[in-house]
DNA sequence: AAATAAGTCTATCTTTTTTATAGAGTTTAT
DNA sequence: ATAAACTCTATAAAAAAGATAGACTTATTT
């Protein structure tokens, strides 16, 4: 399950692509559109600023704002960013592995092998899928 | 990630079945193999036999065993037994949904979308695959 | 029947992670 | 000069994860 810090974080993502037109967007406005502690949403846009994932500018006017278009970022850099490792084992991990402590040849462990496809079929989505493919989807009326 | 737990009960259950022919195993020798906290272990054990995944026998030449072939036993209900949802957000969990707080209508949040494929994704892997196809590889001479 | 081996059960404790808050500081528009 | 807004560091509260303790029950063996 991914933390409540990268779901803020993809809601917010989410308000700043659609509102990309208006120039900076004030924290307190996605905190309240979003429903999340203003808080608390600092932290995570602040995190996504050093990144290079968000812009921001100070004083009267500021605000946040994508760095990139929506299309370019992936939704695996954020869960990773702000959670960590996709894969379900440390093992089995391409950017947070840790040797299996509990296994005495990983080469020979039949958990490696399913976990790994487990992590590619996640992969496959989730590195090709972008802020602009869980924007809100328009009804057509 | 999968917790500790979860991966301590996959070890533990590997164990059971590569002895399935020597009867009842003892907690203390699936942890010395394991390199598992004995104690720890045996709230794990409980835990699947009371899910009715695993039996015991008390008092000498007792120990734990399985109740079901390994191959009648999916990947899915161990890590929901011990560590709840599989999918990456609660609004997208078959077994443990709950509402999402910070959208406004799931139907149309493009969130909630991509996020159902990633479940998909993972549960056709994680139903199918079973104790079975985990089990150490024998390395052909 | 006694001794011993083994699982059962409940409680507690420690550590880590997650989630959230506080407040002083800095920047910028007006 | 003032007010609006992000920045930064620290801390705290809550929850979850991980681990341990010990008294209890059951079954085997002698």
């Amino acid at each position: 399950m991914l933390s409540k810090k990268t779901q803020y974080a993809f809601h917010a993502l989410i308000h700043l692509a659609e509102n990309q037109d208006k120039g900076p967007i004030l924290i307190s406005e996605i905190a309240q559109e979003k429903n999340i502690s203003i808080k608390f949403l600092e932290n995570i846009l602040l995190e996504l600023k050093n990144a290079g994932i968000l812009g921001s500018k100070k004083g009267k006017g500021g605000g946040y704002y994508l760095m990139k278009p929506p299309k370019e970022i992936a939704l695996a850099k954020i869960i990773r960013l702000l959670d960590g490792a996709i894969a379900l084992l440390p093992c089995v991990s391409l950017n947070y592995y840790e040797r299996c402590e509990n296994c005495k040849d990983e080469a020979v462990c039949g958990l490696h092998e399913v976990m790994s496809k487990v992590r590619d079929a996640s992969l496959k989505i989730l590195e090709n899928k972008t802020l602009k493919d869980i924007l809100t989807r328009q009804v057509t009326i």
